[in-house]
DNA sequence: AGGTTCTTGTGAACTGGTGCACAAGGTGTC
DNA sequence: GACACCTTGTGCACCAGTTCACAAGAACCT
């Protein structure tokens, strides 16, 4: 019933499992879901999509369910996903080319415009489609193709000075890869995702089980 | 003080990033870094250091701060960090071959000793050193080279199945690229990375800015 | 030794988020 | 129209995690 108040960060989170729960609906086609299939198809619990839902002021309907079509106009448009936001990979080592080269990207909004890289060899060059620039001209390139988020997926150590100039050109969004802590003004918005980290996480789990089935 | 008793999940998840923070430190150079420093090495605040290393029973020296190296063996203690977890990639696409490739894994721990893809064309060639066998071979993979970990860099849809097959294999771990909800035992740990969802959430943040700003 | 300064470890308050449980409201059947 | 049946929306209790604030302990200086 919040009409659009401040939504919680938790429930931003989930509001993307929801969109793609969505898809299993054909668009267009009339239907219902109700709270607890869409609980099963964003892997969450009932209680959760409804308590989400109500932050956006979505009625679904009492003994019915929500309108499949509505739901998705109306995700979308909290999420803003009408927009498009270019983005420009920065280190187009193995995982920036395969970033850039992901279709998963582009078809949800998010086409990878430009990418910059140090090595010389690639500057100038075209990897699937995507210009190669210098890392000297990252300013250029946001203000020209009109970037709003920033991917990091450079060595560690080149990692600040990317973060620092992606500010520099007004960036607010970044997302980086690289191992290590980047610090940004307080209004640009860092995810940081660190796949090792990630992996030791999942390691921790193992060393514990093995050591509790040894004991 | 607590003598390694259940630690908490997102203390746990906080454990990496500080080990990764005593890189600044040389092994074996006796030094001491106090909360208020390794909270900044690790991007967290210090009040979080110290509670969290309190999980592990460690004693930090008052009025000092923690030994640099017994920190760094604490930490490597509980998250097992001597073991090695050998990993498989299923699905060599762009994603696949970037992890497979990825000197951040190996370096860590974390070898990926053999990988699956279903293109005729790929199976049975070694990519950056790791074999591509057909995806029935899963099972005998896992067997044979004592997997650990699976990842999976599948597209969506092949994903459950290939996460059924890695469960069927004994492999209790795994860190899923694809955007889908993946359903196991109880028993498995699976964490989910979804890089378009990542993006969704700070298009939500650029959305909503650029609607504060119009207003 | 006494005083000053530093930093840990932790009790306690606070915060955000979760999940239960049920009233409110809608549909369908007889 | 009455009744049985669904499913939403939400108040409330609960829980995990965060942050504060400070006593306890250690080093150093005079």
């Amino acid at each position: 019933m919040a009409p659009l108040g401040r939504i919680p960060e938790a429930t931003v989170a989930r509001l993307p499992l929801y969109l793609r729960g969505l898809d299993a609906f054909p668009v267009g086609v009339t239907a219902t879901v109700s709270s607890d299939e869409l609980a099963d198809l964003a892997g969450v619990n009932a209680a959760k999509v409804r308590k989400d839902l109500s932050h956006l002021g979505t009625y679904g309907i009492r003994g019915v369910g929500y309108d499949t079509n509505f739901l998705r106009f109306q995700i979308s448009q909290a999420l803003g996903v009408a927009n498009v936001w270019p983005v420009v990979v920065c280190g187009m080592g193995n995982l920036g080319r395969a970033l850039a080269n992901h279709t998963g990207f582009t078809d949800r909004g998010f086409p990878v415009v430009a990418a910059t890289d140090s090595d010389p060899d690639k500057i100038g060059t075209v990897v699937d489609g995507v210009p190669v620039h210098a890392p000297n001209e990252l300013g250029d390139i946001v203000r020209r193709l009109d970037v709003a988020i920033g991917v990091i997926s450079t060595p560690a150590e080149a990692a600040q000075g990317t973060a620092d100039a992606l500010v520099a050109a007004g960036v607010t969004s970044i997302m980086s890869f690289a191992p290590t802590v980047l610090s940004a003004p307080d209004e640009v918005e860092i995810r940081s995702v660190d796949l090792a980290t990630e992996l030791q996480i999942l390691g921790f789990h193992l060393h514990r089980d093995r050591i509790a089935s040894e004991s």
